[in-house]
Parts: structure tokens; sequence; C-alpha cells
DNA sequence: ATTATCTTTCAATATTTTTTGAAAGTTTAA
DNA sequence: TTAAACTTTCAAAAAATATTGAAAGATAAT
């Protein structure tokens, strides 16, 4: 296969993947492309390649970053910025987590405190309080899986256990 | 608390988090009231208590069945059909996970081979061919892990290596 | 201090996604 | 077979989300 095509299929396939999961899709074609890229970037480049505006990304390479997973560059004698993303995919993984984690699970987490402490006899009230403390620890438990998701991953234990649990 | 308002909130709370990963609001808050509700509920009730209209209710219950993690019940007598959540958290967790993985997962991991045949001696083809090589890699490891969250987490061993790895 | 180069912001616009509601479809009962 | 009770479908409308582009904001060179 030769490498344009590849690479422009790549970048949608992973910006399809982004929108499924509540990534927006510019976010996550900026990404693919800096995470296949053995140099960094600039902006024009970036909005060059994916036809997009310098607002778009301007916008969309500040949110990359505040996730931590995409990082400025600065070259020598160049006024311009570039950009490249964390390519460690295990580094990646966590960051992604921890950011999931702290801005949509944690609140959930809160909520589903708050609410379990409904009281009352009725079979009506007792089901919710029941199924939503069941709820809560179980997200709980799955938001520290989420988090050592590579530890666990790469544990050759686990992947013994992994064998013998299938 | 009470009980209405705290159902309420769950309800809104478990929307919000399904539309952050890529499930519909209503579909969430369709999930959402079949789980806390100690009874099965007809499609008028689900209707009223989420201020939406009949279609709307159809096609999200009609989704929700697709998933697998909602189920249609036929009382004796009753002309109109009943619908329940799956209750049993670790099942809704591995029928979700499969779901997403055949859904999302397994297609983007055949692109992420195909592409991954790139050829050539550039620096530039031989860092895209390694780098989605390793994503390769690690979505396989990462869709098994989630495939088999549940296991994790009630793994007494795997319990024991989260305090052990913390 | 002024200009040139580059980045950010944000109101307006465009696009995508979701929701509605009425017509068509289905099933049971009379 | 007709009617009544209920569900599904889908084109149109609404709502939510993402994108643009031009003006304002930085920063560095002259």
């Amino acid at each position: 296969m030769e490498l344009k095509p590849a690479r422009k299929k790549f970048i949608q396939t992973w910006g399809a993947l982004g929108s499924q999961w509540g990534i927006n899709k510019t976010m996550a074609q900026i990404h693919a492309l800096l995470m296949v890229s053995h140099e960094p970037i600039s902006m024009e480049d970036i909005m060059e390649e994916l036809h997009i505006s310098r607002g778009n990304a301007s916008m969309n390479l500040r949110a990359l970053m505040d996730w931590g997973i995409v990082y400025k560059e600065y070259k020598a004698g160049e006024r311009r910025e570039f950009f490249t993303a964390e390519k460690d995919l295990d580094e990646l993984a966590v960051k992604i987590s921890r950011e999931r984690s702290r801005r949509e699970i944690k609140p959930a987490l809160k909520v589903l405190k708050e609410v379990s402490v409904v009281e009352g006899d009725s079979a009506e009230e007792k089901h919710f309080s029941e199924q939503t403390k069941k709820l809560y620890d179980f997200v709980l438990k799955a938001d520290n899986v989420l988090d050592r998701i590579t530890e666990y991953k790469d544990n050759w234990l686990t992947q013994l256990m992994i064998k013998f649990i299938k």
C-alpha cells in the first residue's frame, strides 16, 4: 500500500472512532496525523492536510494539549510553533483514562453516591437505592480498572490469567 | 433524599454520561429509567416520564434491545408491551463491551492492519508502518481487556495485584 | 516604536445528530 | 372483516455540535 492513501485512510478511521467515543472528529484526526508523523508539524500543514480552518486547528490543538497528549515544540530559528503527539501508547492510554475519569466518571460517581441515600420502605424506594448503590460500586471498580489498563495489559501474571480464564 | 428528585437526577446524569461516551442522551435515559424501576414499564409511561415523543421512545427502545440490554415483556391480559433493563451489571458490561467491540473496534482493527503494510525506505514510511503496527497490537490487547473487564474486576488475585501495583 | 509573523478568540454559519408527529403497519378482539 | 389498540417508520423540524474567518491578541524582529 502507498503511504499517502494509507495515511489518509488511517486518519479517517481514527476520526470516526473518536466521534463514536465522544471525541470530536477533527480532534481525533489531528491526533492521528501527529501520531503517524515522524516529525513535528506546523499548524499551517495541519490545516492543509485536513482541509480545516485556522480557528478549528487552533482550538482542537489546544484541546489536545489540555488532554496532555499533544505537545508544542519550538524549532531553533523558527517563528512558528510545531506540534507532536504522545507516541508511547501506554502513556497515551493512561492520560486518556485519567482525563476521562476526572472529567466524566468522578462527577457521575458523586451523583450516584448522592442519590443512593434515598430512604423509604416501598419496593420502589428500596430497589432504587439498591440499584444505584450497586452502580456506584461497579462504576468505581471499572474506573480503577481503566486507570490501570496498561499495567494489566503488560503484566505477565495477568497475561497468564487471561489464558486461564479463557 | 426523596425518591422523585433522586430518580430525576440519576436519569439526567446517566444521560449526560452516555452522550459523553457516544450514546445518545435519550437512549441512556431510557436505560437509566428502566434500571432503577422495580417493575416493567410501558412505552406510554416512558414517554411521559422523559417527556419524549412516541417515535423517539420506539426507536431508542429498539436500539437498546439491539444492544441486548433491554427486554420486552408481555403481561398476561395486557395488549401493551412492557420493558425492563438488564439489571445484572456484570452482564450489562459484558454486553456493552461486546457490542462496541463488534461495531467499532473490530472494523478499526481491520483498517489498522490494512494500512500498516505500507512499505518503503523513507523515514516517513518506516515510522508510519511501525506506529500503525504498534497501534494495532495495542488496540487488540485493550479490546481483549475490555471484553474481560468483569472477570478482572471480581477476581481476587487481580484485586490483590491492584493493591500490589499501587 | 513600528511592523511582520504567527496564534487565539468568538459570533456567525454550517453540519450533524436527534426528535417529532402523523401516516402506515401490525396484531388482537369482536 | 372491521375496528380498536398499539407500534413502527421516516420526512421534516429542531436542537446540539462543530467549523469558519476575520478581528483582536501576542511575540519577535527591525
